[in-house]
DNA sequence: CGGTTATGGTCAT
DNA sequence: TGACCCTAACCGC
């Protein structure tokens, strides 16, 4: 369940613990069959580009292309344990297992395929050579609003509906707001601070989006235990008093998922 | 045990 | 806008 900074991290496991090594590659669950095309190659790179992963190996140009979706995961385990459930890809060099579950993607891609799907991603906030003006020149130009564009994968690529809600949040910016009324220096406040939170869930590997003052030990607050881990102002604190300003968070859904924010903090 | 939910995305209508 | 893809965790019974 991954935002961008979830398959950063993977891709620097991955290359962390299986590059130049050769690697057994298998399809258990027998839905992936490329799987047995790079079986017994080197592993040569794995990259991430958004929420897009993809793993290079010496023998062959083509890469495996995996996007987790929304269940998906891929879980790095000690040694050769026995395969328990669906793993749709298992890919190991005996010291180390990787065992991807569930994903949306899974499949070969040669070169050109590879290059298409890049290049339909808009810059991603953690790769270096990230263009944020080309972020800015999107929101601006816009009519949708800026909680849709946020989520929106040409425009910024990685960003997922935690950071969305959090950004808005932080900025106190209302997520109705058309990305054309915004301005750029807003927008570009947005890309910084998005690179700024993206960079820290990459490090810890989990979202943390809460500012020193307002942190659980800081405000005498229970820690929140939450699925993604983190400490965080709006998503999924719905009722809940804002942090901030003592008003109810609220929640709608958006195209299909939930956003969360603060009238009071975000107003209009 | 069944129903619900989830950090995503594509495709059809 | 909704159906669907796919898996796992959680909740209430």
């Amino acid at each position: 369940m991954p935002e961008g900074h979830v398959i950063h991290r993977l891709a620097h496991d991955l290359v962390d613990l299986f590059a130049g090594h050769r690697v057994a590659s298998s399809s258990p669950q027998g839905r992936f069959a490329g799987a047995g095309l790079v079986d017994g190659d080197v592993l040569e790179s794995a990259e991430a580009w958004g929420k897009h992963l993809f793993v290079g190996f010496a023998s062959t140009e083509a890469q495996v292309h995996i996007h987790l979706g929304i269940y998906g995961t891929m879980r790095l385990l000690p040694g050769q344990p026995a395969v328990v459930g669906q793993v749709r890809w298992r890919l190991s060099d005996g010291e180390t297992t990787a065992d991807l579950r569930g994903p949306n993607t899974c499949a070969l891609l040669d070169p050109p395929e590879v290059a298409a799907v890049i290049d339909r991603l808009g810059p991603d906030p953690l790769r270096p050579e990230a263009d944020a003006q080309k972020f800015v020149d999107r929101v601006v130009s816009s009519r949708s609003t800026i909680a849709t564009l946020l989520m929106d994968q040409a425009v910024i690529a990685g960003t997922g509906n935690i950071y969305r809600a959090e950004v808005l949040f932080r900025l106190g910016i209302d997520p109705r707001t058309p990305g054309r009324s915004l301005g750029r220096e807003r927008a570009e406040q947005i890309w910084t601070d998005t690179v700024e939170l993206m960079e820290v869930g990459r490090a810890r590997g989990r979202i943390d989006t809460v500012r020193p003052e307002h942190e659980p030990e800081a405000m005498g607050r229970e820690p929140r235990q939450d699925d993604h881990g983190g400490e965080v102002y709006v998503y999924r604190r719905q009722n809940q008093p804002c942090l901030i300003c003592g008003a109810p968070i609220l929640t709608t859904t958006v195209a299909g998922r939930n956003l969360f924010w603060c009238p009071g903090c975000q107003a209009a």
